[in-house]
DNA sequence: AATTCTCTTGTCATCTAATGAAATAAGTGT
DNA sequence: ACACTTATTTCATTAGATGACAAGAGAATT
């Protein structure tokens, strides 16, 4: 078949094929037979083929000219998926780290309905004096760096800062999730405010926005 | 091949295969290989081979207890194709179908940055009075019924009506357009407010929600 | 612990069905 | 009408997708 001897040929490559392009007519938007074939480098009879497979699984259209473009299935199985949790899931590894880099709980957050904002997870910090759970509370999206956060309202610095928002004595720092140009959510840290310091706050913020950034870096 | 002779078959096997498992995982939201394959209706080894690539392109993703889910790269391709004009196509059609059915202008509109709203597309009404274009201008989430529609903020008719809000003697319909349970743009009909009674408000509202409601159905 | 499930993973011979070259059709511009 | 580009169909070839089977890995039951 291919591959290294041992290691069993894990992938299908028409399939891998058929992804391919799927992702080259979602990242290009508009794309004809040819330009397709070129940018995953597959003769036009084949790409044409794959194409119309996507095609008729409606995760691709085309558009009056012929051209290919994004169908509806793709958009359905993306939000879908998003809204299956996976966000939770894929946000644990990162949130993990920062709390194994600042010791102070680590939420995610998403928008909800009517200007609010839910926490979705957390990562509990390891501090005795520790911020307790907050999964499952609304809060209202003016008031807490999260909202901000999932608003897009973050300054030059990349994150928010809120003290004493939502709770007193508190101080929370988020940044927000975006994939593509869409804000998903919102990941933050919170900490008792007599612990955080300014130096402490940019040390996190940097924390946050590099975690945030690599979620869905390709 | 297969098929009838004369038609050329224009679909891939095996890319067909690959896409059912992607749907089916992403519908269920986690699902081990044995389901998978029993939900397709196919070996479990073809049924590993095709997951695997599926993962090997971050389509899906195995959980801790081996389970697929869906993966980062659906998420991502998802929103780009939202992003990507693709709402504007797909709504072209039931937006055409509003103007023949009521004359007036109807709008297609989505999330901007900053708690507003961004009219995307037009399809421009048939009364010699009508709206004038807005499409590119952006408007507050609070004060329009797009907005509104927006934020998910319709009462028990399922539609918003607004009179007067971002420009007087103006009244709005608009209804959410939702995939999942997410928000990801809305419909709305701009009526000069002479022109608008009770009673073409409710059948403007039940219009709009029937398209809404057809959009994204399977 | 030993046995029996169930589920996942690896192997391999078979032959389907994916492939690309080349021919043809359908446009597009000059 | 002609040259040129792009899409589509055809078809012979054989790569490589496939599924039966075996083997491994856990769980659950005795």
């Amino acid at each position: 078949m291919s591959a290294i001897p041992g290691k069993p040929d894990t992938t299908t490559r028409t399939a891998e094929r058929a992804l391919a392009l799927l992702s080259v007519v979602c990242e290009r938007g508009s794309l004809t037979l040819g330009e397709a074939a070129k940018a995953v480098d597959l003769s036009a009879s084949t790409a044409l083929r794959l194409l119309r497979t996507l095609e008729a699984a409606t995760f691709i259209r085309r558009d009056d000219e012929g051209s290919y473009r994004p169908g509806v299935a793709i958009v359905q199985l993306g939000v879908l998926a998003l809204s299956q949790e996976s966000l939770v899931a894929l946000c644990r590894d990162p949130m993990t780290r920062i709390v194994e880099q600042t010791g102070e709980s680590a939420y995610l957050s998403i928008p909800a309905p009517g200007r609010q904002g839910l926490y979705v997870a957390i990562v509990e910090g390891t501090h005795s004096v520790r911020h307790s759970n907050w999964v499952g509370r609304k809060f209202p999206l003016d008031s807490s760096a999260s909202g901000k956060a999932l608003q897009g309202g973050t300054g030059d610095t990349g994150y928010c800062v809120v003290s004493d928002g939502v709770e007193r004595d508190v101080t929370a720092i988020a940044v927000p999730i975006s994939v593509g140009d869409r804000i998903v959510g919102a990941l933050s840290v919170v900490v008792p405010s007599y612990r955080i310091t300014t130096s402490s706050i940019e040390r996190i913020g940097q924390l946050l926005l590099g975690e945030a950034r690599q979620l869905y870096a390709r």
